[in-house]
DNA sequence: TCATTATTTTAGAATGGTTCTAACCGATAT
DNA sequence: ATATCGGTTAGAACCATTCTAAAATAATGA
């Protein structure tokens, strides 16, 4: 048994376990999508997620990619992000954060939570209860 | 001629000015646009303005609505906002103002700009240079 | 006015991201 | 082990938006 062959398990048992830990039926599929997701906060879409997963060996069919990743933000895995129409990105960082997006790329920067500070959120209408406050930060490449 | 009618021709002068004060070409079709889209702040999808000019006897291909309400953000007669992945709003409200969102059923509703403070937006990245700053307040039904 | 040119409009096709369908497969519990 | 129920899949369907190329209309200038 190989070092590297060692770390895979060890890093599917985490997933197996976070996966577990939120409910969610640890299958094949899905601690696989855990594993490519990684570590690092990063913004992907489902079609990156689903090419890397692709890259990585692991078969996964893109519904199922779209399925995941909306079971994971319901579980609290991932957030999501909507900037532009037809460009949702899911965020592992679930965190207090805000952030910077490009007009002309599609690229999203994160702006950490304690930076920006909203005040004077009016209580929302009657019969509404309050979600959440995003704050996007529109940037454009400048000439 | 009748009370109506001569309304009816005001307003369209009106239109025709407004699109020249932005430089557009007053067209029989933007002018009419701009009278339907009326006066009163609103959000509008580029299906129901469609439908709306349908409506009111204007025979307006929907492409044209697409490039129309393009045009109109482009010249600063309109905002777009995108608050959810494939739904895109116009509001004819392009003053300092955010909004809230209902994640049930997609309405937008204005928050006056000197309602909500954002402090701390941070400079923009190297070779970028800010556009705007969007805050939406996300709200669901409660129960 | 009329001709010329540039812009706009149009119907319908194409696109692209996302969701749906219905058959198949696999995880869990008995 | 086996049944059950949830998960996965390929491919079709969907729907908002954009594209295309041809026809219509506005501006320009003789």
């Amino acid at each position: 048994m190989t070092v590297s062959r060692r770390r895979k398990e060890t890093q599917s048992e985490h997933a197996v376990e976070r996966l577990r830990a939120v409910g969610l039926r640890p299958t094949r599929q899905r601690a696989a999508l855990v594993r490519v997701l990684g570590s690092e906060h990063r913004h992907v879409s489902a079609e990156l997620l689903h090419k890397e997963a692709q890259k990585a060996g692991v078969p996964v069919s893109l519904a199922t990619v779209y399925n995941t990743l909306h079971q994971f933000t319901e579980a609290g895995l991932l957030r999501e992000v909507v900037v532009a129409s037809g460009r949702t990105y899911f965020d592992t960082n679930t965190g207090d954060h805000q952030h910077f997006f490009c007009e002309d790329d599609g690229e999203l920067i994160d702006i950490d939570g304690e930076v920006i500070e909203v005040a004077g959120v009016p209580t929302p209408p009657r019969g509404m209860k309050l979600d959440r406050v995003d704050v996007v930060v529109r940037v454009k490449r400048s000439v």
